[in-house]
RNA sequence: GCCUUGGUGGCGGAAUUGGUAGACGCGCUGGAUUCAAAAUCCAGUGAUUUAAUUAUCGUGCGGGUUCGAUUCCCGCCCAAGGUACCA
């Protein structure tokens, strides 16, 4: 009987599924552990081979968990809401609930292949309406609550309105938008609804704002970065701008000091949690107002980290769409500045934060009045200040920040020190030159501050500011608040209508409110998003159900929200749907989340560190803070998995044409680089009629060839669907069996790492298989014995379980594998067949490689699943030596091996060495200056 | 640009706290078996040098600390991921 990997495999995954091996109970007497992979969009591609990765490793750590004794929830799930099924849609009209179900199927028969330990009866779907209702839910609890600073948590929004109608909003203390106007309690009443909502709105934690968005005109659409090539659309080569929007937004900044001070008790790689620490940005410094010349009242706030550099202020930097530009732009710089700002709406934020080399700007004609000196200050104009960061204005002091030095030497501004350094400067430095940006100096030519180190003038200047009126200490946050409106159909609807243009929400009992039907995929005529071709979306607030919309009379039916939510929004909460995924009524039961808690291991990418690693975090402080879970943190621990990166094939389009150039001759014409789909490349030749079928707009493509062939370039970059690079793990279950694949896969290097697919190493783990099998199975025989195991199968077995459990406990799967082998390698010379021996070690092997794990554990006798096996516990006794080899080194150069009993003290080793005569050989007879003993490692001899 | 991670034989990688660099596997070379091949088994395999012993070099590059550095420190280079609407 040979071992025959495609019977084993399904035999066992059909007995765990008739048999659910894998169920967790919501009770137990055992511990919990909660086992959590990030779910996978399931794309049109196919599960790809970088997909099982972290569910391996995870699936590992899971069985290791049930063989010694806990209750295990290890559940998968999709997030199967996303763009790439809409963009199928707009291509083919095939309806994006089709294809997701298509790509569903696919996605489970693939990952049933692999043998995973997963609970499929938790399984989750975030375009299920049955789940979704439950996000439009939480977005209502957002909409209805607003962070009260003073109590450091979010509240119901009723508590706001009880302080407004007592208070008025003097006292208030809240996350809110900047500048909002005071009022009081007699105020309050007197406002109609509208103006009341209009202030509730300015402190609700889902809010509806301007935002700027990448806006294609000819796609009619808004575009994600990752759309945009060289300034361009992807799809079509079209122009985009940055075009202001209303949408909705959540106010994640309320909870950046808690994101921040969370990570602390988090057990998360240090990487990750400084990722997510500079994602949140925190900085101090101080917020000044400075008046305008000749604008009255008229002032404009900056942030500034350097207060006490502001007597260095030689010009102010505002955003070219900072809303103040208009209004204070001189007539005679009208022109210059209007030609600017719509040069720099052209390029996108990233390129005008990575090209930091090209300086530009435009002088508007208007002055700010310096607050202290009262001097006359320059108002320019500059890509190199964001508008979305801080209050898109700053003030420059060339001195002592290098990219205002850059600037104001570009433009002959003037560029004033005032701090000179503590330590001596090169010599030959000159501040018109270079700017000076450290903090380690005393203030010079500055007025009250002259003469006071760094740190002091800060707050010194903070504080003046204050008393003053003009600005005052302040922490600024790099976080920004999140936009929450796509443009897209294939997302949750919004639980929101809209009556006087007023958002109102649906109660929680009409939930959910269901995607409607639509003709085309496609933005309408008139620019509105996919949801403006819907002719049944229209909300009736009598009989609280979605009607046609011809039956809008603005008095009881009424307009439904158009927009659809983000992709991060169904994933923000699904971990804790895991926990209770049958509730009809609530998200999860009280009780549900109480038992399972905070997901113990969660393992995914490390490229959603800054997306739904801290959305998932906000969310789930918000839902604490509301009452209904418990936990501050979602996930205790977490690893990212490296991912395994495809090789990508590039074709190259001459720019504003159809046609395609050859990889040698495009240096010949200005292309553009697009990926082709690497099933359509062999050996980096492009097949053409692959290519021109491939989508509509190639059909009439044209190609230039170089040798009659058409050559693709290629690099390693991630494996996904939109770069067309996605390589199955299929075919490898097929030939090779899922135990090879599972085995494989960590074999390839630690998980944490980036690495590139290759198939080449896999029969190494595939022979590794046979030769497991064959200590239990010769020929046709079971040779399984019950004789005592020698002592060198008792040391192979106990070194083998040592490694493993340390390796499985630090996640350093890939050296579990090299060890089975040795431990096989080791057993077969020996001739083992002791029960003894052989029993545990399928138990220590059953993680990795169920599917042989449990053939075997049925061979030896047993009738229920490996599963249920203990752990073997690991014996030193086995392990003890009796002496140990030592490399007698000379200035840390190994010479030659020395054996020394176990017993051996250092003198004694010390002395041995230095008579030996192959040392006084090494030192030509003169005596060692000094001798270095290192129990059980080396011997170094100082010549 | 900025943030994060990584760079060790032909390839994937190993090396627990600063202690024998290259475990384990792939590939390659030679051999056994076979009519032949596949499969299997045995031996070898960082580079230079040598018949061999041996010696020298060697963990991206340049320095430093140390009896001893893949590991620690300083300065660079290269690659990948993220950079706020891919997921």
């Amino acid at each position: 009987m040979k071992y025959n990997h495609q019977e084993i495999d399904q035999k066992w995954q059909k007995y765990w599924a008739e048999n659910k091996t894998f169920e967790a109970k919501n009770n137990s007497e055992k511990p919990k552990f909660y086992a959590l992979d990030m779910f996978p969009y399931p794309s049109g591609a196919g599960l790809h081979v970088g997909h099982p990765l972290g569910y391996i490793a995870s699936d590992i750590y899971a069985r290791y968990k049930r063989h010694t004794g806990f209750n295990v929830l290890h559940p998968m799930g999709y997030d199967s809401f996303g763009l790439p099924a809409e963009q199928y849609a707009i291509q083919t009209g095939t309806h994006p609930a089709i294809t997701t179900a298509e790509n569903l199927k696919r996605y489970r028969e693939q990952l049933d292949k692999i043998g995973f330990s997963f609970d499929w009866d938790r399984e989750v779907r975030t375009s299920d309406p049955d789940y979704y209702k439950h996000t439009q839910w939480i977005f209502i609890q957002l909409y209805n609550a607003w962070y009260n600073n003073d109590t450091d948590k979010a509240e119901h929004i009723d508590t706001l309105v009880e302080k407004f109608a007592s208070e008025g909003n003097i006292y208030v203390n809240a996350s809110s938008d900047d500048e909002i106007e005071e009022f009081t309690s007699n105020e309050w009443h007197a406002f109609d609804d509208a103006k009341q909502e209009e202030f509730l709105a300015k402190y609700r934690l889902t809010f509806l704002a301007e935002t700027v968005v990448n806006w294609c005109p000819k796609l009619g659409t808004v575009l994600a970065n990752d759309e945009i090539v060289n300034g361009v659309s992807e799809r079509g080569g079209y122009p985009v701008e940055r075009k202001k929007m209303m949408q909705w937004n959540m106010r994640i900044s309320a909870y950046a000091e808690r994101l921040l001070q969370g990570l602390n008790d988090i057990d998360w790689t240090d990487s990750l949690k400084e990722t997510q620490k500079n994602w949140i940005g925190k900085s101090k410094g101080a917020s000044v107002w400075f008046a305008i010349e000749g604008h009255g009242d008229l002032k404009f706030e900056i942030f500034t980290t350097r207060p006490d550099t502001i007597f260095g202020v030689s010009y102010m930097t505002l955003a070219p769409e900072h809303e103040l530009v208009k209004q204070i732009t001189t007539a005679e710089c009208k022109d210059a500045v209007e030609a600017y700002i719509s040069e720099t709406s052209k390029r996108s934020e990233r390129e005008r934060m990575a090209e930091v080399d090209k300086v530009s700007g435009e002088f508007t004609g208007a002055y700010a009045i310096h607050p202290f000196s009262g001097e006359k200050i320059q108002i320019w104009i500059g890509d190199y200040v964001l508008a979305s960061y801080g209050t898109g204005a700053v003030m420059a002091v060339p001195a002592h920040d290098g990219r205002d030095h850059a600037f104001a030497k570009k433009f002959g501004l003037n560029i004033l020190q005032v701090i000179e350094p503590k330590q001596a400067l090169e010599e030959g430095f000159d501040i018109q030159e270079t700017s000076f940006d450290s903090k380690e100096g005393t203030i010079i030519n500055s007025d009250f501050i002259t003469g006071m180190e760094v740190k002091e003038a800060m707050a010194v200047v903070s504080n003046k500011m204050e008393e003053q009126g003009f600005g005052m200490a302040k922490i600024n946050y790099r976080l920004r608040d999140a936009v929450f409106s796509r443009q897209r159909y294939w997302g949750e609807p919004f639980p929101v209508y809209y009556k006087n243009g007023l958002p109102q929400m649906i109660e929680k009992e009409h939930l959910p409110i269901i995607l409607p039907e639509v003709e085309k995929y496609l933005p309408t005529e008139t620019g509105e998003p996919p949801l403006g071709n819907a002719t049944v979306w229209a909300w009736d607030t009598e009989a609280n159900k979605v009607v046609e919309n011809t039956e809008i009379n603005n008095l009881t039916v009424f307009p439904l929200e158009l927009n659809t939510m983000p992709g991060w929004a169904g994933s923000s909460w699904y971990f804790l749907r895991y926990m209770d995924s049958e509730n009809k009524i609530d998200f999860v039961s009280k009780e549900s989340q109480a038992y399972w808690g905070q997901v113990d291991l969660y393992i995914g990418g490390s490229e959603h560190a800054t997306g739904h690693l801290l959305y998932s975090r906000f969310w789930n402080k918000f839902l604490k803070d509301m009452g209904f879970i418990d936990n501050e943190e979602p996930f205790k621990k977490l690893i990212n998995q490296g991912m395994i990166l495809g090789t990508s094939a590039f074709v190259y389009r001459i720019n504003n044409t159809n046609t395609f150039v050859s990889k040698g001759l495009k240096h010949l014409h200005d292309v553009t680089q697009i990926h082709a789909d690497v099933n359509m490349v062999i050996n980096n030749e492009l097949n053409v009629d692959a290519f021109k079928a491939w989508r509509e707009e190639y059909n009439n493509a044209e190609f230039i060839l170089e040798d009659g062939k058409y050559i693709c370039g290629s690099e390693v970059e991630k494996m996904s669907k939109s770069k067309y690079n996605v390589v199955s793990p299929d075919i490898i279950v097929e030939d090779f069996g899922a135990d090879a694949l599972r085995l494989y896969e960590m074999f390839l290097g630690p998980l944490e790492q980036y690495k590139p697919w290759k198939t080449d190493g896999i029969s190494g783990v595939y022979n590794f298989l046979k030769k497991l099998w064959k200590l239990y199975i010769k020929e046709d025989e079971f040779v399984v014995t019950d004789t005592e195991p020698t002592k060198e199968a008792l040391k192979t077995l106990h070194k083998t379980i040592k490694k493993v459990k340390e390796d499985i406990e630090k996640f350093s799967f890939n050296t579990s594998v090299s060890t089975f082998m040795i431990a096989v390698n080791e057993l077969t010379a020996q001739k083992c067949t002791s029960r003894a021996i052989l029993e545990p070690l399928a138990v220590i092997v059953a993680p990795y490689a169920p599917h042989i794990a449990e053939e075997l554990w049925s061979k030896l006798g047993y009738e229920t699943s490996i599963i249920e096996a203990q752990f073997p516990e690991f014996n030193e006794e086995y392990l003890k030596e009796s002496s140990h080899n030592y490399p007698i080194m000379f200035n840390g150069k190994k010479r030659f091996m020395l054996e020394f009993s176990a017993d051996a003290t250092k003198d004694e080793m010390e002395k041995v060495v230095r008579e030996h005569e192959k040392t006084l050989a090494q030192l030509g007879g003169k005596a060692p200056k000094k001798v270095i003993v290192v129990p059980k490692k080396i011997i170094n001899v100082v010549g």
